[in-house]
DNA sequence: ATGATATGCAAGTATTTGCTTGCAAATTTA
DNA sequence: TAAATTTGCAAGCAAATACTTGCATATCAT
């Protein structure tokens, strides 16, 4: 039974992320994506259910084609995710929590360390 | 057998999100992090362990217990995929985009759609 | 109509996950 | 030194995944 269903777990398959950069620009019909993978055409159709089901592609059904459009936005709640602790491994919030943790005053002063390092 | 153990693959259960979060500003040894969570320590260890051999975590031992400290750096890989994509779904990018998809010129003329339209 | 094309659904299988419980090892503390 | 604390490792298990192959169903082109 299908429990989560969710973006971040959506693109945690690389085949997956790759069907994704396929559609991004435009649809693209399903066995048109199965042939660039050495995957069954089914294999493909499970990927597409599972990025269908949490939002991350549309299914335009044409004639006896169905177009897989990627539904980007939804990527936003990973970018949002991300993009909380980008702030923290980039510029001064870095530089903030590696003197935090760094638990040592960075003052031009002589090294003094605790006596916590071990052996 | 181990196989893929990637950031995206690390980042996609959710309990592993709310490690990341725990120890993002500062490092957190493994019991203080499972007495968090629901499930057992072992549990908990586990969750370490993937977070820990994509990088996304680091371990320093002290004395008997063991502080994990957040890589967030790694999480630039997630950020750079979704980044690319972000440029889609926002702004400029797409409108162009849609524009693309609409296949029809936006052209304060009349309508001038294609013969494709299915049914 | 017929055959070819584009897909979905169902059943079956091998792997991978996420957890648990039990036990052992290293480190502190009393 | 003995008891308590902090973890890791190993074995076992149920559920979820990722794939396959086979078969059924629309649609399109002849």
């Amino acid at each position: 039974m299908e429990a989560r269903r969710d973006v971040f777990q959506a693109i945690a398959d690389p085949t997956r992320r790759a069907i994704i950069g396929m559609i991004a620009r435009q649809p693209v019909n399903v066995n048109t994506i199965a042939e660039q993978f050495d995957v069954s055409r089914q294999a493909i159709s499970l990927h597409l259910k599972v990025l269908s089901e949490c939002g991350l592609l549309h299914i335009k059904q044409s004639g006896r084609e169905r177009f897989c459009e990627a539904k980007l936005e939804r990527l936003n709640e990973v970018h949002e995710w991300v993009a909380q602790y980008h702030k923290l491994w980039t510029g001064r919030m870095k530089a903030l929590k590696d003197f935090i943790e760094q638990d040592e005053i960075p003052a031009p002063s002589k090294k003094n360390k605790r006596t916590t390092s071990k052996k």
